[in-house]
DNA sequence: TTTT
DNA sequence: TTTT
């Protein structure tokens, strides 16, 4: 059925790579997306919109994206669910970014090793949050 | 900046019809959207996409959509948060609805007036819980 | 660059499938797609969009759909030009469908064998005119 | 009926303001949107979309872009149809710009005052042309 | 050259 | 908490 989703705005920080047990490299990050209106009070001008791309993709977002850059994003929403450490169901929507512009003059990102660290053995874990909740997400469920 | 969303799916459930303190009807319902590809356990092929829609789109939805309903939507994402009960901070990613396009022959709904209960008094709620949680939205965060 | 189109619209008449020299099958409709507005005098209600799908897709496009079906499709916008039989050029802008969903109950044409005709040997001609006049395109323009 | 286009590409000329008989700005302007994949040949490797908008956005858009510009779209396709000198009838596939954003910093342009020109005093012309055909498109057809 |  |  169809699913699309066109995005764009800014990382509202640097990427997160991580790595599937299998080895396949997993993206991370957010996009503010400024909204056109403005409520009256001028505040909540944005939506924090969270993004996943995976492979190539990944790593040349990992490489070449930091912490304010500028992307359009073509991809669709999926949801998922997992377990918290509390026992609670968490829902998660995002965005699995199937194709990644970039929109500013390339800028290296100065290297980040502590970000390319392995995921859990049995997931990609909570990507969004700062904790390694593993999750029961394997090779088997890659979108592509 | 763009924000996006293009969908096709079937209603996972009645949409659920309120009315903001102001009297502006909001609808809400969620959209189970089949993925293209199959993974190999043949589960979780389908992503659940929770929409919004406002004012008289919100009625036609209301009056004319019921469980299973084929429709597709033109929106955009937004994201929101609220405080829960036990004090949790929740965040909320969906679709604001622009147009509803109904994809199946009228099928004009029995009515269930129990649906059109008022919101409470501070909000429009969480939208899709079974429970009335307040939320810091006020008429003056309408997106149109 | 991002370059993304969905429609929802019906067949003006039955899909055309052709076959390039190499035996890809390309099939090509056109869709109606209603506007929501409505102009003072109520005509020119509609727009009238070209789009060309490849390979197993237009297959089943060519097998399942005919004249009035309503469809979604997911895909990109194209220009091509060619050479007329009068020497002008013709400019074409057209919809690569990537994924077409048919949206009504299963309604399997009667076959119309004098479709499959093949292409001439030097491309896939104008696929929206009555006339078979060859352009340059040949498989090794194949967009996927 | 769903008819959504988003597209990120740079402008391939200054943009064209004109006025309709009734003083309403229109814009139109012509996008090169890259291709992601590469023919064997490397050629044709973009597309040319022609675009229109109107009214603040016209201005925006006639008074800030120029030649190269890197903006995203977000509209609709829309097709027309009108008689060229030689009477033969011209079909045209445009994308009506609901929204554009532009994604480099500003950079006003030196005012082209040459392009203040109204329109023939029957339509918009052909707007992506160098001539001056008049149309059959009077200030009812406006989209919005 | 246009669909329900 | 999920639809055909």
């Amino acid at each position: 059925m169809i699913n699309r989703v066109v995005l764009i705005g800014r990382l509202t920080k640097d990427p997160d790579l991580r790595y599937t047990p299998n080895g396949i490299p997993v993206a991370t990050f957010t996009l503010a997306v400024n909204r056109t209106y403005t409520n009256q009070q001028g505040e909540k001008e944005a939506d924090f919109i969270n993004c996943v791309t995976w492979r190539k993709q990944a790593e040349n977002v990992a490489n070449y994206l930091n912490k304010g850059s500028l992307v359009g994003v073509d991809g669709r929403l999926q949801t998922r669910n997992y377990e918290a450490q509390d026992g609670r169901r968490v829902y998660v929507t995002e965005v699995v970014a199937e194709s990644v512009q970039f929109l500013e003059p390339k800028n290296s990102r100065t290297n980040a090793p502590e970000k390319d660290e392995p995921l859990p053995s049995d997931g990609y874990g909570d990507p969004f949050g700062d904790s390694d909740d593993p999750i029961d997400v394997s090779d088997d469920d890659l979108p592509f």
